[in-house]
DNA sequence: GTTTTTTTGATTTACGTACATCAAATTTGG
DNA sequence: CCAAATTTGATGTACGTAAATCAAAAAAAC
């Protein structure tokens, strides 16, 4: 049986009323006897019974996620998601609370993220838009004892406790080489769709995509990015006017908007052997996948995501650890061939 | 706030230990009376508070793992995780325990499956052998009420409640697709390297893998299987002697001993540009990706499978649902830019 | 209508922890 | 050495559920 507090009592010699107040950090303790207590349980291997702890606490875990308001499907997947988190709270003691943020606004969320300082919850999760006066508050949060962690969007040089998401650079990379390798011996131009150079994500996948491309397939010239603000007209637009250039070979979309691209690929490119490779499992996408439309699709699970964000902010709250290899969210790579 | 047993007792307009008698399916209860107290249940949404009826319980979670005593990675990695999680059982309230069993031997699975009968585990995880009496006795114990789970390799037709695994056929004609796309315009043989063919997983991927071959790269020709026995040695034998064929152009290992068939790539085809598709990562084969030896590797993660084998065990074993899409062994597959 | 059986109620203890209160013991300051 | 301050102990209640006991009520059987 593991210990409880009645057996790390008993084994420093002190009662049970002076090992919770070592256990909780209430004060009125000698150090001697604290030093006991804590011998005392670490000999014992004691650990907190959380589920009982929680259980007297009546504790449960406030959370916010804070969330852009884009109207793209991989925004709308992570609201289902956080939606059926709320519907498993009552299971897992959780108090989940979203709020929508105007996008690639620092401003407005600052004033978010300053506005809960007031409300105490006891996690927070947000899509970071990449700015230093966002770092600066999200610093000043942290150190006022807020566990923090980044969710799809990272905010690199902060204090944030964690980032749920994929690494970026490497979604580029990979999708370089892959487009690199699909190609095989052929020459010539790659046209590359983005959301918005604003974006830290973007920017990334951008970044690593373009580095492999240039030390690995010097055959292929990525032509100047398209930015389709993640707006399916605006992309299709985009894409469609780009297709003229009949040099072009493959397509790398590291945004969302796919439907435009799709539909400017079947309108423009039927009789072309366009390799393409998108972000993103959508309806849209997925089937884009089946009929060949696309050959491979990069793809971040947002489902896994948010629950991720959740095990971290509890634990964090806890001051318990987590297991790092568990919420290493992976970058799934989708052929036809294994679709979920 | 979620409603308790009391709230449930007022409703229903009977007492406490009517409810608990309803709730913990005892005896001592009219039928009208049953259906008062379960209308209130579903009326008021309540759900048991598991931690709550854990603690007063004072339940564990006897799990029992099977597996086969494979001297390969990939079984030490699995090992290794089931020790992790057994680390981790006193906050899981889990009592974790592993078998081993001779590899590819029904006869001594249902032994052992026979024997845990009489001790009551909660749950049972094991690596199937696939075969027919293996599927009776594992009916015969989920008739009799125990929660099973399939590890790793299925066993399709039988009654187990779930499988922890990637899906093999998938991961074939992934591999399949991988390897004709980075082949491109390339004609020639490909050599596939097994285990055994007695194990379904190996028999799954091949069927995969020549089915997309055979649809949609007609120019790429399967050659005899090499059956490695998942032993690098042998592998290395095998592989070195088929690389005579100066018509190869790729190779497919969808086993295990990956260190010989490494072993053999450098040195019998350093001057040759094969494209290799692996299963499995491991420090052997990362180090291949790098150094491009191998060109991606299709992984299952382990970790992932025993935490998941777990979650769902202590789901079924206390009759509640598990959220499907997070219990799905995703296929991972690994170039040299994602690995993790 | 009485007896027997079945069903229900009331109450208690327990699980491991949190938290509060009050008394007792110990240490510290003067 | 005494008073004040600090530290410790003893004890009780609570959280939501499980499980047991015994009494009371209702239903069924005679």
């Amino acid at each position: 049986m593991r210990p409880t507090v009645h057996d790390i009592a008993a084994a420093a010699g002190v009662s049970l009323a002076t090992v919770d107040r070592v256990l909780n950090q209430r004060p009125g303790v000698r150090h001697v006897t604290r030093e006991k207590v804590e011998t005392a349980i670490r000999e014992l291997g004691y650990v907190r019974d959380v589920a009982a702890a929680n259980l007297a606490k009546g504790r449960t875990y406030p959370l916010v996620f804070i969330l852009p308001a884009s109207d793209n499907s991989f925004m709308h997947g992570l609201n289902a998601e956080i939606r059926q988190a709320i519907l498993r709270s009552p299971a897992e003691r959780t108090d989940i609370r979203a709020i929508e943020v105007p996008a690639f606004d620092p401003a407005a969320l600052v004033g978010v993220l300053e506005g809960l300082s007031r409300e105490k919850p006891c996690g927070i999760a947000m899509v970071a838009t990449d700015a230093p006066e966002v770092r600066a508050v999200v610093d000043r949060l942290v150190h006022a004892g807020f566990p923090i962690v980044t969710l799809v969007s990272d905010l690199t040089g902060s204090l944030r406790h964690h980032y749920a998401g994929v690494d970026n650079i490497a979604a580029g990379r990979t999708a370089a080489r892959l487009l690199g390798r699909f190609l095989g011996p052929r020459k010539g131009k790659i046209a590359v769709l983005a959301g918005s150079m604003l974006v830290r994500d973007h920017r990334e996948r951008l970044e690593g995509f373009t580095s492999v491309m240039a030390e690995e397939f010097p055959d292929l010239a990525i032509l100047p990015v398209l930015e389709g603000r993640d707006d399916p007209e605006i992309a299709h637009m985009l894409v469609a006017k780009a297709l003229g250039n009949a040099d072009i070979v493959g397509v790398y979309s590291l945004g969302a908007g796919n439907r435009g691209l799709i539909r400017a690929l079947k309108e423009k490119a039927v009789d072309r052997t366009l390799t393409v490779i998108a972000h993103e499992l959508t309806a849209h996408t997925r089937a884009a996948l089946i009929d060949n439309t696309i050959d491979a699709i990069l793809n971040q699970n947002a489902g896994h995501e948010v629950r991720s964000a959740i095990r971290v902010l509890k634990a964090k709250a806890d001051g318990l650890a987590v297991i790092e290899a568990q919420e290493r969210i992976r970058l799934d790579i989708f052929l036809k061939d294994n679709l979920p």
